[in-house]
DNA sequence: AAATTGTTCGAAAACGTTTTCGACGCTATA
DNA sequence: TATAGCGTCGAAAACGTTTTCGAACAATTT
């Protein structure tokens, strides 16, 4: 026989003063505690989930919605396990855990999410890969589960933390408008990712603020990879006139996009600039070393879980002033792939 | 009103009925069963999770335990989301649910797994990163949960699935004598990690086999990063007299490496021979590009999951002949880091 | 017509835990 | 002495589900 009825036997108690000795109830005397303790530790008794879980109505445990093709295609570097462990330094404060849940490739999103849901796996969700106008926010918001997204669903407001695309956007095109260039492409993702609105939204800020028109021809839309890389690179060399440089929304297609280069005797930084939006072991090893944007990405999980748990009922007291919507500030890593233009071509503006 | 009850009063039928209808029993009628899942649909109703697990004294929920500083460590392109993938293929049809257990960095992967058991969380496990004589193999062996690791755990058997470390060792070093090395490195995982045992057992033998006699320093030991490929090229480079070629027993580092032998003047591939054992993106991207060896890690997962599910009584009927032990053939990924020696040093072999 | 079998459903128990509420003994107060 | 209060513990209910077992009825056989 197993379980809290066994120990209480075994101390010669009764189930609900064990039960309320290893909760830290405060009607058990210390004496009673400390044996329990003993007791539990001995037989190394952990109260079994699923009876806590049925009885509290609360599982203590809140879901990491991951997307296994999307993260195989976004991560280069196990940017979700590096984010994981940000937010676990959160939880187990407050003696949450945290699962991952992998979403197949084959299986649609917001169905998977409906279920998890539905079943009661978790107390909360942290979801990431968040689409434009993601039908899983109004899922969560309808289900009344706590939520925080990496990565904000458009105009809807909700609970979200994400990297400041707008503001790398902006900033790569003010980088490279300093060096001279003035026909910059930018590499925008493939499907709907909300991170595409944003970083086109900086894009075109920028250009208007040095008085560059938005080129539509200039906004190429890539596929997460080393093949959509390649791609872009034969795309971006039958523009006419050809941009000097290119900015990507995200890293992974850069080695692609050198190999291009290089096969038809383009030097990548040298004849077309390049920036990339994450630092990542992409970008710190391609030759010439691309620059691009920084974050800490165990503190991006630390915002995430502050976050979330200040919009749970019994954990926001202790997160008084958290806020719902963060923007996570990059730093720039100076690289060597947007040296300054040789034979600038001066804009209007300069 | 929520759960089975109230589903159970809308279609004016018991709890029981209900169940039975939704759970496939064979004593419900055909139309009886239509109307309960029409309403199930139509309500939105999915059986809570604890409720469920708590009186079947089962989860159906099967997790994978990884290391989240294992991870960013070992991880150059989600290798583990591709694992999942996989498993998740085999797992669907049996209606198992995969959970990623992440266990932070700061945690002991052995008590953490202890909980996870003690808990009843899950089922069964899958656990990766399998060290030497791993504590948690006996952890679970003794609570009589199924398991399956990716890597074995040195001699002691258990079901373990695993890539051919052994084999792309000794292919690795025929590969290179037949080029005209004879003075070959090879590096090892810094951790306990047993795929360090198994590369270097392969190693060994593939000397012996060509005769040449094996140099303990020329077995380095290698931080899983970045950094460490630095320094391993920095200790190779000092060895009297310099090898002629490296292999890796894991990818990472490649680009540290590369770096190293860059900033002495020396031509990686050319000057040092560099073979890794697995293609990656880091392998895609350096140039020269690196010999490497690779394999579907969907596949990888696949047999993971069948492995895993003939050792669970419940579902060892699906699965009567698959092996308990199973090595994972890699193939060649021919680069350009290990061309023939200009001026082989022939060994007494040839 | 009676007995047997088969089909379909419901009542109630069980899973392991927490929590409410009352019981009990003791001390301090009136 | 009687009463109130306090500290400590236990009995029992409750969480949502599945499953066992028997009831009710219809169909078939004797």
């Amino acid at each position: 026989m197993k379980g809290i009825r066994a120990l209480a036997r075994h101390l010669d108690l009764s189930m609900s003063t064990v039960s309320k000795a290893l909760n830290g109830r405060f009607d058990i005397n210390a004496d009673t505690r400390e044996r329990v303790l003993k007791g539990a530790a001995k037989l190394g008794y952990v109260a079994n989930q699923s009876g806590r879980a049925l009885r509290q109505g609360t599982t203590r445990t809140v879901g990491f919605m991951i997307e296994s093709n999307q993260a195989s295609s976004t991560d280069s570097d196990n940017f979700f396990m590096a984010v994981c462990d940000g937010v676990q330094n959160v939880f187990r404060r407050h003696r949450l855990d945290l699962i991952v849940l992998p979403c197949a490739s084959d299986e649609d999103p917001a169905e998977y999410l409906g279920r998890i849901v539905a079943r009661g796996l978790v107390d909360a969700l942290i979801i990431s890969a968040t689409r434009h106008n993601d039908p899983r926010i109004a899922l969560l918001e309808n289900a009344k589960v706590p939520f925080v997204t990496l990565g904000r669903s458009g105009d809807v407001t909700h609970p979200w933390v994400e990297m400041d695309f707008e503001g790398v956007a902006k900033l790569s095109v003010d980088r490279l408008v300093e060096r001279g260039h003035q026909r910059i492409a930018v590499s925008l993702p493939e499907t709907d990712l909300n991170l595409g609105h944003l970083f086109l939204k900086g894009y075109k800020k920028a250009l208007k603020s040095h008085g560059i028109p938005f080129a539509s021809e200039l906004a190429v839309r890539t596929k997460s990879s080393e093949a959509g890389g390649y791609e872009l690179g034969s795309t971006l060399l039958k523009l006419r006139p050809r941009p000097t440089a290119v900015i990507l929304s995200y890293e992974l297609p850069a080695g692609g996009l050198y190999r291009a280069l290089n096969d038809t005797g383009i030097i990548p930084g040298q004849d077309l600039g390049v920036i990339a939006f994450r630092e990542s072991l992409i970008t710190q090893h391609l030759v010439p070393r691309i620059t691009s944007f920084a974050t800490s990405l165990r503190d991006l999980g630390i915002a995430l879980g502050e976050t979330l748990l200040s919009t749970m009922p019994d954990f926001r007291d202790a997160y008084p002033h958290a806020a719902l919507q963060r923007i996570f500030p990059m730093e720039l890593v100076a690289g060597d792939s947007d040296p300054p233009l040789v034979n600038p071509v001066r804009g209007s503006d300069t």
